[in-house]
DNA sequence: ATGGCAGCCCGAGGCTGA
């Protein structure tokens, strides 16, 4: 089973080259954030005609995620628990049928948290805190299952290409990644860095100041597996090649594939 | 040279993102 994630910055911008990807990458279930549309403007028919259906959970405006299958998901859900109340279009989950029984996805897009010093930090917080809480009872009922999206979290100085200018920034600050520690010492696997220890390896790219041409990137984009997931962990990797497109997404698609 | 962008909105520049 192939897992991918993609942020898109605007889904309708995007339509071209999500569908190209779709045709190229062929995943079984694409996560997708930064719809930027409500559900009912989301481009569903023309993602039907390549073979996929569509779970939204769309924003005007902001925001927005998804989840594309090629099969009929068995159960939808939308929204974390505890986040009632929250305007924000962040996170929605799919359970697919799978060959080794049912696979659970979320298609997470976490709140930037800039500037940190505005009520936007601890926002961002809560959700990873909520966020844990789900994981902690999806690894307690001993699902299989993966949590795919635009974290907003550069885990470490290895996956910024300049760590330092991100000093102080809600991307890189203790209490972002500590709490990304936490949900991985609940034991969940981080795919890429299950599969290479190498710096310079980023997902998202500024469209300011060159930073595609100069390569000056972050990693951002992340699949975080329960222990049943990373068990059937073959491999993973980043559509870098995505980013040099014309009017690309300033993110490029990661995707895992499981035995 | 230390800045350089790209979407959204119901229509222009302000907001947002990372």
């Amino acid at each position: 089973m192939r897992i991918a994630t993609w942020n898109v910055n605007s889904v309708r911008q995007r339509l071209p080259h999500l569908l190209d990807y779709l045709g190229k990458a062929a995943p079984d279930v694409l996560c997708l954030q930064e719809l930027k549309c409500v559900d009912d403007a989301f481009p569903r028919a023309e993602i039907e005609a390549a073979g996929y259906r569509s779970a939204v959970h769309g924003q005007k405006g902001f925001n927005g995620v998804a989840i594309l299958t090629r099969a009929e998901p068995l159960e939808v859900r939308i929204g974390l628990p505890g986040d009632e109340g929250d305007v924000q279009s962040r996170y929605i989950e799919a359970v697919m049928a799978g060959p080794a029984g049912p696979v659970r996805v979320a298609s997470i897009y976490l709140p930037n948290g800039n500037p940190p010093d505005t009520d936007k930090f601890p926002y961002k917080l809560g959700f990873m805190d909520r966020l844990i809480r789900r994981a902690s009872e999806l690894i307690q009922a001993e699902d299989c299952f993966v949590l795919a999206g635009d974290y907003n979290v550069i885990p470490e100085p290895r996956d910024a290409y300049d760590a330092a200018a991100w000093t102080g920034d809600a991307l890189f600050l203790p209490d972002t990644r500590r709490r990304f520690r936490t949900l991985l010492n609940l034991g969940l696997t981080e795919a890429v860095r299950a599969t290479t220890d190498a710096a310079g390896v980023y997902s998202f790219w500024d469209y300011q100041a060159g930073a595609w041409q100069k390569d000056r990137g972050i990693r951002i984009d992340h699949l975080l597996l329960s222990p049943r997931a990373a068990d059937r962990l073959r491999s993973a990797a980043i559509d870098k090649h995505v980013r040099a497109a014309d009017k690309p997404s300033d993110h490029v698609p990661v995707r895992i594939d499981l035995g």
